[in-house]
DNA sequence: AACTACCCGCAACCTGGTCGCAATTGCGTC
DNA sequence: GACGCAATTGCGACCAGGTTGCGGGTAGTT
C-alpha cells in the first residue's frame, strides 16, 4: 500500500504509523509530536512535506476545522465536519447529509461540491441550549481551538 | 447607523465607505488599499481592528473562501459561497440551499449550522467540463487565490 | 477651551506553513 | 556486500496573514 513512486523512509513509515494509530483529526504538530517521541530528529518540515505527498497520493486529506491549524486524517470513510464556534466540539457529518446541497449546487450552478475540505461552523446542541436568546450569530466570539472542553487535537 | 458605543473617526468612516462602495468579498488588504488611496497614513492594523469591531457589532461578516486571506462583506443579504478549487471562481449560494443540511444537522446532532463562515469548495461547471475523468478529488492541486481568471479580490 | 477615554500609527511579535541547500539514505545494480 | 545516484531529510531562513503593546493624538463631553 505504501510508496507508489516514492521511497519508504523511516520518517514516512513513522508518520503513517502515527496516522493509523491516532483516530483521525490530528494537526501536523500533533503528528510531529507522536513521530518525534520515537524519532526526535524528524523535522516539522519533513512532516509537512510528507503530509503533502501522502495527500497527493490520495492516502489522506486535510480539512480546516476552524481558524487554527489544519487537521489531517485518512482518506477512507469520507465525511464532513460540523464544528461548534463556541466550544470547539467537532462532530463528523456523514457524506449523505450533504446530498441535498450537492444536488442543488449542481442544478443551479453546475457546481460539484466537495464538502470535506472546510468544516461547517455553527453551534452544538449544548451551546444552543446554554444560549439565552436567538441572536442570529451577530455576537461572534473569537474562535478558540483546543479550548477547554474542545475535542480538537485530542488523541 | 454608525457608532453604537464607539467613536466616529475618520479612519472608520473611510473604511465603511470602502465597504459600501465595493461590492463585497474584499480582503483586509483590498480595503486597506482603498482607504489608503485617500488617507495614506491609515495603518493596516487599524483596518483589522475596525473590521473586528464592525464584525462584533454585526455590521459585517468575514468568510474564508480558500487558503488565502479572509474576505469581508456587509452582513445584509446572508449567503454562503461555493469556491472552485481549480480556478478560484466564487459564486454566492443563497441561504435556502443550506436548508436541508441545516435541518438534518439539527435533527441528527442538535447542531445549528452557520453556513456562511467557511466556503464550500468544489469544482465549477467550467472546470468539471474541462476535467477528463472523475478522479474523486484525489488530485488536489495547490489552491491559488487571485489566480488568473479568479474573481477573488478583483477590482 | 479643557479634559479624558477611546482610538490610532507604529513596530515588534506570533502562528502556521514553505523553501533552498547541503548532507544523508533508500534502492537498483554490479 | 559495495557502489552510484537521485530522492529525501534536517536545518535555518523566510513568508503570509494577522495580533498586540505602547505612547501619542483626537472625538466627544463639560
Amino acid at each position: 500500500m505504501r510508496a507508489r513512486g516514492g521511497r519508504v523512509t523511516t520518517a514516512r513509515r513513522s508518520l503513517l504509523e502515527a496516522l493509523f494509530a491516532s483516530s483521525g483529526h490530528c494537526t501536523a504538530e500533533d503528528l510531529a509530536a507522536i513521530v518525534q517521541a520515537k524519532m526526535p530528529d524528524v523535522h516539522i518540515s519533513t512532516i509537512y512535506r510528507n503530509l503533502d505527498e501522502l495527500e497527493r497520493l490520495g492516502v489522506l486529506v486535510h480539512t480546516h476545522l476552524g481558524h487554527g491549524p489544519a487537521s489531517y486524517h485518512l482518506a477512507s470513510s469520507p465525511h464532513g465536519h460540523l464544528v461548534c464556534e463556541r466550544c470547539g466540539e467537532t462532530v463528523e457529518a456523514p457524506a449523505e447529509m450533504f446530498a441535498g446541497l450537492a444536488r442543488s449546487a449542481r442544478k443551479r450552478f453546475g457546481f460539484r461540491i466537495d464538502p470535506r475540505h472546510f468544516a461547517v461552523l455553527g453551534a452544538c446542541a449544548a451551546c444552543v441550549a446554554a444560549e439565552p436568546a436567538p441572536v442570529s450569530f451577530a455576537g461572534r466570539r473569537k474562535f478558540t481551538q483546543r479550548g477547554p472542553g474542545g475535542s480538537l487535537g485530542d488523541r
